[in-house]
DNA sequence: TGTTGGCACTCGGATGTTTTGAGTGCTAAT
DNA sequence: ATTAGCACTCAAAACATCCGAGTGCCAACA
């Protein structure tokens, strides 16, 4: 028994009508709703072979059926047909995403923001993986004596800089000088090439003693390190609290905790980063429920898709919600968003 | 009818116990867990005055009372007596601001961490209000064709910074021409008295064409308002939904919306801000309920004190939490908090 | 006059019972 | 293979009951 193309339809308007009503679906009123040339007994037939191949289920016994992990997992993959975006959006989301832009994090922001906005959900998104990309400009700049500012710029046009001390007596010309010799020494350097070492010896034959000229390089060294760091952004946490699978505090907790670890939803989702993506327009990543591997997004389903910075440096974008989501709006939504996005970098980058 | 001393005791037991147990007190209860030398029925007696002068309340008829706004405000204004604070937990603290600091925000981000986790609710901290201070330092730094990084230090020790785009064929020593001409004519000016116009006129006599020359002193102008900008940190917000009070998702979003919208909240405190705040080493302000004129804080306390960087520049910080509150517990660990940072701030800025 | 024991009363919350109705599976007829 | 029909299930809603911590008030007492 596989599924023939009556059982697809069935299933196709269980989701569809579950997705929207939030209530288990039984025979009689998918019948209503959808004007199948059948009986309700025939119906209750195939949702009860349905459920055998695993693709719904029952709350209780004398409930109507919801969508399992594998029948939306059929769903996304065979059965719905993905929206269209009218251009009364497409202008809007064009305009949240460039409006107050001056650098690819701006834009990061103004597009989880928009994402969230739109579809109601908690939106992400990530820095690009910086690890693939270079140093291009290393600058200590003087703020007072016993502090500095260090600059860091990468390939991907994402600028980061720390506070830090330094020796007191350090004089504006050394710390120029000491500039000067790291940048010229690192820049154009893979980061992940660039190691205490690699840094502490690109400065030779200065006036400075050892021992302090060391203690800067290692503030800059730091630096470096922490602008490798990727950043999360994460928009709309407080939308779980108006979708009716999380009315429970409970799990609302539980949810918003996990996401709270910014760490932890940044490993989760890098890691699914490193999976193939399709390399079409409109391409994306779905995980459903069981398949998510993150405490307490059991009842959610993860969407993401990649955008571009330059041709090899990517990062994600992309939502969270309840497995009970209508995805094909969602995700013409993501597309148009991660096109938008991709634009715009372009733009930026020039 | 006024508040004589027994009334006095019996409002602060009420406001005991209702904090601990977080269900109104009756006059039973209240005997069984403070040994009273009064029968129950005095007690009642006694509790239907404290209801007629407005200091407790009743639910229902047949349930026990809780304190009302008034009540918990002679509460925190002259019956609980503040803890003491142990050492171990001193040392906690204190370990816990001065970790990985360079800045001074960063001892802003470690306080509210710690405050959060400490009181077990949200926490907030204002960057300090930099009107009152001055500019000491603008750099312009070129990055690449078409884009500068500015950045702006200020009296209070606090560096902020901003990528902007200025024409593309600005050299590396026009761009340094600038930023020494802006820095000259502005550093030591008080914020406040920055207008574009001061800045577009600290600049003349260039080899720069007036129209581009603009486009970057505009966009310096704008880096300098920005720094002007109050930033709020807010720690544990999840922790609400821990709270009993807000074990109602509607309540808890109503709360988490209003705090998400860090400018309401900024704007609000700042006003508290500008109170009088008397000038001990052990100063607080509280806002108990209704006293809160923001939308959904009707069930929660405000605690704030004030932080000081250098003489004159002040931030502040506190928590939020339910009405319902171990008050002094909490002000202890606020007051500690406040010291701790104070004592750091002035260790960062010598 | 303030205090106290006593008592009738209240009412929210917990617990138990009934009803309802949308849903199911199965069977026999088409 | 489809379908009408029927007996059955069970969560949720509606209704009923009980319980007890709490109250206010009164009359008696120090």
């Amino acid at each position: 028994m596989s599924l023939d193309d009556r059982k697809k339809v069935i299933l196709q308007a269980i989701v569809d009508d579950y997705v929207t009503t939030c209530e288990p679906v039984g025979s009689k009123a998918l019948i209503d709703r959808h004007n199948f040339t059948l009986s309700s007994a025939t119906l209750r037939n195939e949702m009860a072979d349905l459920e055998k191949l695993g693709y719904i289920e029952k709350p209780h016994t004398s409930a109507g059926r919801i969508p399992s992990d594998k029948g939306y997992r059929e769903y996304v993959d065979s059965l719905m047909h993905i929206d269209t975006i009218s251009n009364a959006e497409k202008k809007d989301i064009e305009s949240r995403i460039a409006t107050g832009v001056g650098e690819v994090t701006d834009l990061l922001k103004n597009a989880t923001n928009t994402l969230s906005t739109k579809t109601g959900y908690v939106s992400l998104a990530m820095t690009p993986v910086l690890k693939k990309s270079y140093l291009t400009q290393l600058k200590l700049l003087m703020i007072e004596p016993g502090k500095a500012l260090v600059v860091v710029v990468l390939s991907a046009g994402v600028v980061k800089d720390k506070l830090v001390r330094i020796p007191n007596f350090l004089t504006d010309v050394q710390v120029n000088e000491i500039s000067r010799a790291v940048e010229k020494q690192l820049s154009g350097m893979p980061l992940d090439e660039i190691t205490l070492i690699t840094v502490a010896s690109s400065v030779k034959n200065t006036s400075i003693p050892d021992s302090f000229l060391n203690q800067v390089l290692y503030e800059a060294y730091t630096a470096i390190k922490q602008a490798d760091k990727l950043d999360v952004y994460l928009e709309g946490k407080n939308r779980i609290l108006s979708i009716p699978e999380f009315n429970d505090v409970g799990r609302a907790k539980g949810l918003l905790d996990t996401l709270s670890d910014d760490g932890m939803v940044a490993g989760y989702v890098n890691e699914l980063g490193t999976e193939e993506i399709s390399e079409g327009d409109d391409s994306y990543m779905i995980r459903i429920g069981q398949e998510i591997a993150l405490e307490g997004l059991e009842d959610c389903s993860f969407i993401t898709t990649t955008y571009k910075v330059g041709d090899k440096i990517s990062g994600n974008i992309g939502i969270i919600g309840p497995k009970r989501m209508e995805y094909s709006k969602v995700i013409s939504q993501i597309n148009f968003v991660r096109k938008t996005l991709n634009d715009e970098i372009k733009k930026i980058n020039g």
